[in-house]
DNA sequence: GTCTATATCCAGATAGAC
DNA sequence: GTCTATCTGGATATAGAC
């Protein structure tokens, strides 16, 4: 029963970005991982950066999918936040390649090559959700953007070191990472 | 006055792996914008790789030596945290390729080709101050590690948001950084 | 140590049959 | 849509004169 081919493609490219790198993985190689022809893969993607490009979005809507999936319309503000850090550090260690790979971009030249409008819509439901817990004043009155990117260096800490640790270690660890944050940005 | 040729090496790799990724930069390139022949670039670096590697530990040197000049041997353990957390992001914000480089090859399959014992070296005087704090009871007793993962995190992030400022601003989100952060790791 | 010239290889990408 | 075969450029790395 064979998979869709480009999700193949996707998986094995994930899979050889993240151990070797942009650089250090022909696309050659991805085709013979995922068990297509080399013309295959390019009549999927039109170039390589393509594919790498694709492959963040596809990610990155994976996991904001996953995190909306977690969400409830009538949970309260202070649920959601926390709803949102936690499942976020949950899906990284759950999908370590993926979580690496979104980082791998994040810190590349290859971010600023992926559209303004992509990356917004990415974060806009992260920032509405701190700007609403700004105005019911549950939160501090910082930047948005600040709020937003401690959430994200906070989470890469706590998964960084959650990751260290065996399965059931890290419930504890991350639970005191959340209310750690969660003392940073309340009163 | 030219300068040394594997120092302009070294500054011309810096700012195009930063600008355009490993992938992206060909050594030509790079010999080219230090204005020295490619047959001279490998005469200091046997491969790619390994100007890639000796130019991660040379910046990472140079960060460590900034800190320690930093460093008083008689300040107490809360004036050497902070300074080391503050003088982190001052440096990040003057070198701002020389932290992404960083963060880069943090963050790419380089990094486990880097010798174990090199990347023991530069945290071991952190983990050591980190250690100390905790036996003087000036911080709370989470593990060493955790504290410095979440202490690199947030610096990242403090950085990544400080540098959307203009100059003049940055001050007070860092001094704010920092007590939040200080609060999360004391009682 | 530095350069020029060049070898060698393999990458990304295409053409065209099926 | 998928494959095989192949092109072409350019990449890393070397040889050897100066």
């Amino acid at each position: 029963m064979p998979m869709d081919k480009q999700q193949q493609i996707f998986d094995s490219a994930l899979k050889l970005f993240v151990e070797f790198g942009f650089h250090g993985t022909p696309t050659s190689k991805i085709a013979k991982e995922a068990g297509v022809s080399n013309g295959t893969l390019f009549h999927y993607f039109g170039t390589k950066e393509e594919l790498i490009k694709e492959l963040y979005v596809a990610v990155k809507e994976e996991l904001n999918r996953f995190l909306a999936s977690k969400i409830k319309a009538n949970d309260s503000v202070e649920i959601k936040l926390k709803k949102v850090y936690l499942y976020s550090v949950y899906w990284a260690l759950e999908h370590q390649e993926k979580f690496h790979y979104i980082q791998q971009i994040h810190f590349s030249p290859h971010i600023s090559q992926i559209s303004e409008s992509v990356l917004h819509d990415q974060v806009q439901t992260h920032l509405a959700l701190i700007d609403e817990a700004k105005a019911q004043n549950i939160i501090k009155n910082l930047p948005t953007d600040l709020v937003y990117m401690l959430a994200m260096s906070q989470i890469t800490g706590i998964y960084n070191y959650a990751a260290t640790l065996a399965v059931n270690k890290r419930k504890p660890v991350i639970d005191t990472g959340y209310s750690m944050f969660w003392d940073m940005i309340t009163e």
